[in-house]
DNA sequence: ATTATATTTGACATTACTTGTCAAGTTTAA
DNA sequence: TTAAACTTGACAAGTAATGTCAAATATAAT
């Protein structure tokens, strides 16, 4: 199932499709091989703009990835927490009762 | 509706509601009432921590607390971004399939 | 096997964010 | 009008995120 791909597995598997080093990657993000490195193994977050600048290079769709980023940070948030899925469902209502008062006339 | 209460606003209330002054729960948290000031009008965010020793001494329920609190940060995660709502339910799915690798035998 | 290149690892530096204190300001209510 | 409660904002301390670097390991070509 394509959502349970991590952001870094896609990361790594389409810079490698592209016949891309590392070393060719990082250089255009400015960071140390070492970093993205461990970001495709999900040993360490990119940051947004990170992520926006890495769909570019590799051909992305930039709001799935972004989607897929910001899911991630969210799992992070909770993922010691064994109340995380009643969190998870809370913020949501809470999200659909913000939309609905932004469109209030 | 009960969910769109912030976590400030339940705090404060009870509070009040047991005639407790901010320097006397500040002085159990050990921390300035200024602190809690802010957390109670949502300025600044508790840690975990102080919203389970504030559960216990305003008398409210630790999971519902927690629950709120948590669902909070999570909308912090994503209160800037306009694709926040698709995030979220790409985290629920992803946290769907996680609990039923978890539970495999 | 040997060498060259790519990737990974871990110790550590730097930076940015969070959490806190403090003192002065404002509000509330006797 | 003064005393207590609360709020505000500047700043300090602590913690977590992000980065570099150099050495170790893996990969692949000769």
């Amino acid at each position: 199932m394509e959502n349970n791909k991590s952001t870094g597995k896609i990361l790594r598997e389409k810079r490698e499709e592209k016949g891309l080093l590392l070393r060719h990657v990082s250089a255009e993000l400015d960071i140390d091989t070492a970093i993205l490195s461990k970001i495709e193994r999900s040993e360490r977050k990119a940051t947004k703009e990170q992520i926006l600048k890495l769909a570019e290079i590799l051909d992305l769709d930039k709001d799935n990835l972004l989607v897929q980023y910001l899911s991630e940070r969210i799992l992070y948030e909770i993922k010691d927490e064994k109340l995380g899925s009643k969190a998870l469902k809370m913020a949501e209502k809470k999200m659909k009762y913000i939309n609905s008062q932004k469109n209030q006339d």
